[in-house]
RNA sequence: GAGCCGGUAGCUCAGUUGGCAGAGCAACGGACUUUUAAUCCGUAGGUCCUGGGUUCGAUUCCCAGCCGGCUCACCA
C-alpha cells in the first residue's frame, strides 16, 4: 500500500482500481474533488413534486441534484444510476445520444460511493419510476474505498427475504460511524429524530419563561449525583478538576441569583461500567423552577415527554423492543417504600439489614457485605420493581437516605418529596423538590461525607460554597433531570444507547 | 471485573471429524439505449484476529492475549 496501511489484497486491488480511475478522469481533464455545485433540488422533494404535477408535466422539474451514487445499472449506451442525498433516493437515466460520448464515457469511471451532480428534467420511466432524464454529469468526489450497500433479495426457493452485504457488524457501526451512516440511511434518521427531540425540548422550556445556561464541565468538586468523576489535572493552575458528573449545583445556585427558571442540555460524564444503558459521556437535560415543587415538575415532565414524542415521530402510543408504551397522561405512581415492601415482602425501612440482603441475594445480587440501608434499596427496587414498569411510571416517596438533595415529604418524615419517571423498564428522570433549608442540607452533605470517608467513592462531598449559596437563599425549587440518551432510545426504538450515540465510548482497537 | 458466544474475501456468511479455503453481493474484463436483486459470458480476490504450544502437517485442537456482542457485577 502507499501509505503503509496493510489491507488485504482485495481491497487494495479495489483501491487501487479507484486510483487508476482517478488518474484516468484527471487524465481526460476531470477533477475528481470538486469545489461546489450548484444543486437546485433534492431528491425525495422533487419527486414528490412530479407525482402532484400530474402526468405529461414532469420536463417543468428541472434543474441540478447531487448525492452519492449508491447504485449503477448499466446497459451499454443507456444507464441507471440511484442518486442518493439527504432526503432520499432518485434515480438517474444517461444516455450515450443525449450526453454525447465524451461525458457518457466517464460512467464506467464512477464507482458506488462517488459523489456526483446530475442535471437535467424529471421524467416516468416505462417501468413507472420519477427519473432525472439527464443532460449532464459532474463528478463531485470519487470514492476511494468500497461502501458496503446492502441488498435484499428474495430467495428464489424459499421466497425468504436475503440480505447481501450492508453493514451489520456493530464494532465496524460504531467505530465507522461514517460508514454506518453512509449504507443504512434509517440510521441517519435515528440522529434526525435525536435532533428533533432536542429542539423540541428546547423551545418547550424557552416558551416556559426557562433561560438556557452554560455551567462548568470542568468542576474542583463534583456533586448532584452519586458516581464515581473523572479526574483531569490543570497544569497552570496545578490542581485536580474532575468532569462533572451532573450540572445540577451550579444550576441552582443560578436561582439562588435570581434567575428563576433555568435550563442545560449538556454532556456529564461518569466513570462507570458502560453497557446498553451507560456510556461514560452521555446527555442530560438539567431544569430548575423557582416556587415550584416535585409536583409542579411532574407536570412539567409529562408534557415534555410528549412534546418529545410528536417531535421524534411517534405518538402516544409507541413500540419499544415489542412492547407497546402509552405515553397518555397522567402516568402511574407508586410509592418507592410501598412497591418495594410489596415486593419483598418486608418494611424496606425498618426490616433488618440482614433480612433485605437475603432478598437482595435470593434475586440474584452479589458482593452485599458493605451494603448499607440505602444501597440495598435502590439494588431491590432494581431487581424487584424496576424491570416491571413498562409503562410509564412516577416513582414517589423514596427514603430521605437515598436522596440528600431533595426536601423532606410535608406529612412524612423519613421520605423526600422526589420522584423518579421509569419507562420501559428504564430510569428516564429525576426530580425533587429541592433542599433550599442550609442547616438540613449540610447535614445531609455532612453524613454523605462520613460514607465517603469510610470509602464510598461515590458518595458526595461537602461542597461549601454551595452551602454557603444556601444561605443566602434558594427559593422553594422544582428541579428534574432528564436521560436524554435513554429518552431517544424510547422514541425512536434502539436497543442500545450505542445506538443513539453518534460516537459511543468504545476500547481502544 | 466474571461467565457465555463470536472474529474466515471489501461486506454478509458457510466450511474444514487436523491434509491445496467456499457462496452471494461488491470488484475486474466483455456484450447490452427504459433498468431497478438488471441480465448474460468470463476473471481475479484470503495474515481463516494475534502470539505461543501439540502435531509429519493447525484456519481447525490446547494455552495466552487483543477486539466485539450478550448476561452478570459495578452504575441513578
Amino acid at each position: 500500500m502507499p501509505d503503509g496501511i496493510s489491507e488485504g489484497e482485495m481491497l487494495s486491488r479495489i483501491r487501487q482500481a479507484r486510483l487508476d480511475k482517478l488518474e484516468e478522469l484527471r487524465a481526460r481533464g476531470v477533477e475528481p474533488f470538486a469545489y461546489s455545485y450548484g444543486v437546485t433540488h433534492l431528491a425525495t422533494p422533487s419527486a414528490a413534486e412530479f407525482e402532484a404535477l400530474g402526468e405529461g408535466r414532469g420536463g417543468e422539474i428541472a434543474g441540478r441534484w447531487a448525492g452519492r451514487m449508491v447504485a449503477l445499472r448499466s446497459h451499454g449506451g443507456s444507464s441507471f444510476a440511484d442518486l442518493e442525498d439527504h432526503t432520499g433516493r432518485l434515480q438517474a437515466h444517461f444516455r450515450r445520444n443525449v450526453l454525447g460520448e465524451e461525458l457518457y464515457s466517464l460512467i464506467p469511471l464512477l464507482d458506488l460511493g462517488d459523489w456526483i451532480g446530475v442535471e437535467g428534467a424529471l421524467f416516468r420511466t416505462r417501468a413507472g419510476e420519477v427519473t432525472i432524464g439527464a443532460t449532464d454529469l459532474a463528478l463531485l468526489c470519487k470514492s476511494l474505498r468500497p461502501l458496503p450497500f446492502g441488498k435484499v433479495a428474495q430467495d428464489a426457493e424459499s421466497g425468504a427475504a436475503v440480505t447481501h452485504s450492508g453493514l451489520s457488524d456493530r464494532e465496524a457501526r460504531y467505530r465507522q460511524r461514517y460508514t454506518d451512516l453512509a449504507v443504512h440511511p434509517e440510521r441517519r434518521e435515528v440522529f434526525r429524530a435525536r435532533a428533533s427531540v432536542v429542539s423540541a425540548i428546547r423551545a418547550f422550556l424557552d416558551g416556559l419563561g426557562y433561560l438556557e445556561v452554560e455551567t462548568p464541565v470542568l468542576q474542583p468538586l463534583y456533586g448532584g449525583a452519586t458516581a464515581r468523576p473523572f479526574q483531569t489535572h490543570h497544569h497552570a493552575l496545578d490542581r485536580t478538576l474532575y468532569l462533572r458528573i451532573a450540572d445540577e449545583l451550579y444550576l441552582k445556585r443560578l436561582i439562588v441569583g435570581g434567575m428563576h427558571r433555568v435550563y442545560e442540555i449538556a454532556k456529564d460524564f461518569r466513570n462507570e461500567g458502560i453497557d446498553r444503558y451507560h456510556n461514560p459521556e452521555f446527555t442530560m437535560l438539567e431544569c430548575y423552577q423557582a416556587f415550584a415543587d416535585y409536583e409542579t415538575m411532574m407536570g412539567l415532565v409529562e408534557q415534555l415527554v410528549l412534546e418529545a414524542a410528536t417531535a421524534a415521530g411517534c405518538g402516544e402510543e409507541l413500540s419499544y423492543q415489542g412492547s407497546r408504551i402509552h405515553l397518555a397522561t397522567p402516568f402511574q405512581r407508586i410509592s418507592f417504600v410501598g412497591s418495594l415492601a410489596e415486593a419483598i415482602g418486608a418494611d424496606p425501612i425498618t426490616a433488618p439489614l440482614s433480612d433485605l440482603r437475603a432478598s437482595a441475594e435470593a434475586l440474584g445480587a452479589r458482593d452485599l457485605a458493605a451494603a448499607d440501608r440505602g444501597k440495598l434499596l435502590d439494588k431491590l427496587f432494581g431487581l424487584a420493581v424496576q424491570p416491571a414498569l413498562l409503562q410509564p411510571t412516577f416513582v414517589v416517596n423514596y427514603p430521605a437516605f437515598l436522596s440528600p438533595l431533595a426536601k423532606e415529604k410535608r406529612g412524612a418524615p423519613g421520605v423526600t418529596e422526589r420522584f423518579e419517571l421509569f419507562a420501559a423498564g428504564q430510569e428516564i428522570a429525576n426530580a425533587f423538590s429541592e433542599q433550599n433549608d442550609p442547616i438540613a442540607q449540610r447535614t445531609a452533605l455532612e453524613e454523605q461525607a462520613a460514607l465517603r470517608a469510610a470509602g464510598d467513592l461515590e458518595a458526595h462531598a461537602v461542597d461549601e460554597d454551595y452551602l454557603m449559596a444556601l444561605e443566602y437563599g434558594l427559593p422553594p425549587t422544582g428541579g428534574v433531570g432528564i436521560g436524554i440518551d435513554r429518552l431517544v432510545m424510547l422514541l425512536t426504538d434502539q436497543p442500545s444507547i450505542r445506538d443513539v450515540i453518534i460516537f459511543p465510548t468504545l476500547r481502544s482497537p
